[in-house]
DNA sequence: ACTATACTTGACCATTTTAGTCAGGTATGT
DNA sequence: ACATACCTGACTAAAATGGTCAAGTATAGT
């Protein structure tokens, strides 16, 4: 199972991203410099994220990013999604297509993760940027 | 976030020893060979189990383990922790203590993981042993 | 046209974790 | 005594993580 600091740096930086995005696109040196991520890093999360259209960028001078759709529409899910923090687990062994480690039958923990799964998606489905933007409004970022 | 195949080979182990226990003591040689999981890997996670008093082990030949509870007392919450399945994120860097990455306040995503764990642990608290061999009663393992 | 800014891409790498293996032990029923 | 089976600790190959580094391309402002 995967959910590391690269998900969390993804959820940091958009974070940051929709609280200035107001009138002009966002760098991402301004990013790494006020949450203290690595440039380098944060160009590899957002490639990732431009292609799943959740961020469009804009080059050039006073470029940067913007956000494709309004905080409150940006899900959790879908941030970790595109960062492939898949909440994803180690799968049986596929050697023989309807069994599990070789065995005829399925092992008893076969759907389990699958239940897993869908249990935390159904977490992150109901939180949002805007979420996470009113739990923070008071504080400074 | 850890959740990885020791805790699906401990909870594998586990159905399989609640199914067999009946009269004897079951051996990690023989749930070795019927759910195909390396022996010494086995003893390994055999090992933080007793520890956490979910097994009870019997030397000698014949020997073997048998669960200290009944299957439904069993929760997987239990089996997970025995076997340091933490759900437990990637944490901010703690150099201030108060702060994340160094600033003076919190980070956005702080309390996220947290809430987190919260969710998924009241998933593994409802489901036990007797859940799992429920559900497989009519599949041979 | 030049230049600074900022996105874009891909290769590379040190460290840590994972998923085991290996080599010895110790205890006990027959 | 001896086979069985638990017990313990050291070791390791491969993968994942969390980055760094280098070399671009596009654009706004002067």
């Amino acid at each position: 199972m995967k959910l590391t600091s690269k998900g969390r740096y993804a959820v940091m930086a958009l974070v940051d991203l929709a609280r200035f995005d107001n009138i002009n696109p966002v760098s991402l040196r301004d990013i790494s410099l006020r949450q203290g991520i690595s440039l380098d890093y944060l160009e590899q999360i957002f490639s990732k994220l431009k292609k799943n259209q959740i961020v469009q960028s804009i080059r050039g001078t006073q470029g940067g990013y913007i956000l494709t759709k309004k905080p409150n529409d940006i899900k959790l899910t879908n941030i970790f999604h595109a960062v492939d923090e898949t909440v994803k687990t180690v799968q049986c062994k596929k050697e023989s297509k309807k069994g599990c480690n070789g065995k005829a039958t399925k092992c008893v923990t076969h759907n389990l993760w699958d239940e897993l799964e869908t249990h935390i998606n159904s977490f992150f489905e109901k939180k949002s940027l805007e979420d996470l933007l009113k739990n923070n409004k008071d504080q400074r970022i």
